[in-house]
DNA sequence: ATGTAATAATTTGAAATCTAAATATCTCGC
DNA sequence: GCGAGATATTTAGATTTCAAATTATTACAT
């Protein structure tokens, strides 16, 4: 048993729980919590690259491209070279997909929107303080990309990040 | 901005510093947490079946099946069947996958486990509350995945939500 | 102008993950 | 002993995700 056991299960549901999720809801209307992020993004966002949405919703612009491919071949997005600088891509909603936008479910389940909005304010507040806080010792800055390394790979030569 | 567009934030930075850290652990050590995980489940557990180890670290047994495969061809795990029935495999560790296994690295991000460790230990327990907490929201079941069922399934109609 | 470096996007290759369908085996009743 | 249904595992197919390699274009220095 690790002091961080708890914690790993507890991450461990939650983010098989929001793939569960996605996967649902790509079932009912085709659409994944993903290519929502980019949808939004793009209505967000002034000039809408693949870059921008990538910075945007926390993702490389690989997986973006990605995503950007199949909601094009699903028509709900278009790829348009606007600017003087051909290298850039501005990407669009389509009619229909600003219609399915529109309609489109909410990116949380929407069983835990509604045992989160019954809470308390301060309840709120605490949950949301105590994820971030996660969140920022999750992904702060990996000085520690090396201290593994020495476990096994002490002889060769490092493998730089 | 919604009401837990915060929320979805962390949640995603959370479930992205996994990924990565996975993904360089990988091409440290040629094991993802997954495998790992697996493993750890194959010394703890008793009989461990890919169905027991399914259950244990919370993935679906086409899952586990899958990582299996990659820890037999890579020699660290073997499948046998051992018992009087013939269904069931027990997976065992390899001598190489014991050796493996002893030095492998934690399952959260030693940046992480330091900045965790400094905490006092009711900032910690404060921590794991939350983060439990917000999973048992998320994946409670889905009451909501079929509203129309759940009102006593009065023309056996419309399933699909 | 010409070549080199930087930037934007895409492609490629690998892994994890799910559901649903297929396969193999077991148990039970007759 | 045989068939029906249950259980364990695997296979098939799809998506997400990343890093690294490629491709196309721009910016800058000579």
């Amino acid at each position: 048993m690790k002091d961080y056991d708890e914690l790993l299960i507890s991450l461990r549901r939650i983010t098989r729980a929001i793939d569960l999720y996605s996967k649902r809801l790509q079932k009912n209307t085709n659409l994944t919590i993903s290519q929502l992020l980019v949808m939004e993004a793009i209505v967000k966002i002034d000039k809408p690259t693949p870059s921008a949405i990538a910075k945007s919703i926390l993702l490389s612009q690989a997986t973006v491209t990605n995503l950007i491919d199949r909601l094009e071949k699903n028509e709900l997005v278009q790829r348009k070279r606007l600017g003087t600088d051909k290298r850039t891509v501005n990407v669009v909603l389509t009619e229909s997909g600003e219609a399915k936008f529109k309609e489109a479910p909410e990116l949380l389940q929407s069983g835990f929107l509604r045992e989160y909005r019954k809470l308390e304010t301060w309840e709120q507040a605490m949950l949301v303080s105590a994820v971030g806080r996660v969140a920022s010792m999750m992904d702060a800055e990996d000085i520690d990309a090396s201290p593994i390394l020495a476990l096994g790979d002490i002889d060769s030569g490092s493998a730089g990040g």
